[in-house]
DNA sequence: TTCAATAATGAACATCATGTCCTATAATGA
DNA sequence: TCATTATAGGACATGATGTTCATTATTGAA
């Protein structure tokens, strides 16, 4: 096929698409979507998918393209609006939780429980039994509420998975001590303090 | 079947699938395998697999019980090593980045790139960009090293899925104002300054 | 309006994984 | 030794995948 990008049976044919993507996520979840559903919801004959997408990994990256412009146009205005410097920072942060909250039901299935593998599942489940008992062993956080302790128990949690698999990506050319002090410098002290961080 | 638990064949035959699905693992990574695969590898009936568990993620769960014996063990030692007490917070943590690097093909094939969904991934890199932009933006972290940068990117980004995902899953019955104040405050002066976070 | 280019259709097909069922065989523990 | 129980392994129905091809419909440009 040549692609032609303006012709508007390729244009139509896409949206299609794509509209059956996310009405089907939001029914059923990522996971459980076949090429199938898709093509039937969509009314695209079998060909026609494989003539435009190599699977369905690759029709839903195509969407991110439209996430990302909006999440772009957000941070924009986002950063443009208010005056204050200091009270800016990670200004993104709250547009993007309210743009979950709206749209909230392709979030959760999106990056909701559902979202992660069985093996991060599992992980995150095993980690916040040690984080649990870690914290309450050593730090004296006093909170009497036990949502708060949660939050603080899945930050730790997400962290750490975050920082170990970044180390692991990367070759692991530091030694574990320095990811490891890197670690607790971030969750204990947070990024402000983050030119104590150890060199290299 | 009567699930005796005791009977050599049982556990010779579940040591055999355990083994297997570590082995492919290893091979190809946890998405790509099939219970073919597994059970060609094990040398194990088809029938028989289906005796022992219902499918690949059945047989993957009951693999982490061992794992988590085994953090438990390392952690429990942590704790009763060192005399220091403020040192010793998230003393899990170190022990636990040594065994990655010990067990370190195993963790990046299942915590790795390949580890995270598509979506996520996807997700990961929009978001990366974002909060790149945002703290070069307002922060004024004057780091010259790129992989410091990095790092905390990646650390920013880690932090905000997480509590993302917790808001979601938890029906969000917090506004977005407070759950972003909570990870802003987490994100930025850690967990030591957790007493300041918002009530309710 | 015409027409060559090209996108969509839909059916057929080979391939592969899944989960279930069954009978015969082998290993086990008492 | 023997009743019990797990395993082997073949057969089967089901359903998803990705490809191919001849036909039809739509499109944009002349």
């Amino acid at each position: 096929m040549k692609k032609d990008l303006t012709d508007r049976r390729m244009l139509r044919t896409r949206a299609l698409l794509h509209e059956a993507l996310i009405s089907l996520i939001l029914k059923k979840g990522y996971d459980g979507i076949t090429i199938q559903d898709i093509i039937d919801k969509a009314n695209v004959g079998r060909s026609t998918f494989y003539a435009h997408y190599t699977g369905k990994e690759d029709l839903l990256r195509s969407g991110f393209t439209h996430l990302r412009e909006l999440l772009l146009e957000q941070q924009k205005q986002a950063l443009a609006k208010r005056g204050d410097p200091k009270a800016r920072s990670l200004g993104f942060s709250l547009a993007m939780f309210e743009h979950a909250l709206e749209h909230r039901e392709l979030y959760m299935a999106l990056v909701g429980q559902r979202g992660g593998t069985v093996v991060m599942q599992q992980l995150r489940k095993v980690l916040a039994e040690l984080v649990h008992d870690d914290i309450a062993a050593t730090l004296k956080i006093t909170t009497p509420d036990a949502k708060k302790r949660e939050v603080i128990v899945e930050f730790v949690v997400g962290a750490f998975i975050t920082l170990l698999t970044w180390w692991l990506d990367h070759k692991a050319k530091i030694s574990p001590a320095e990811i490891d002090s890197i670690f607790r410098e971030l969750v204990l002290h947070g990024i402000t303090r983050s030119q104590d961080l150890p060199q290299k």
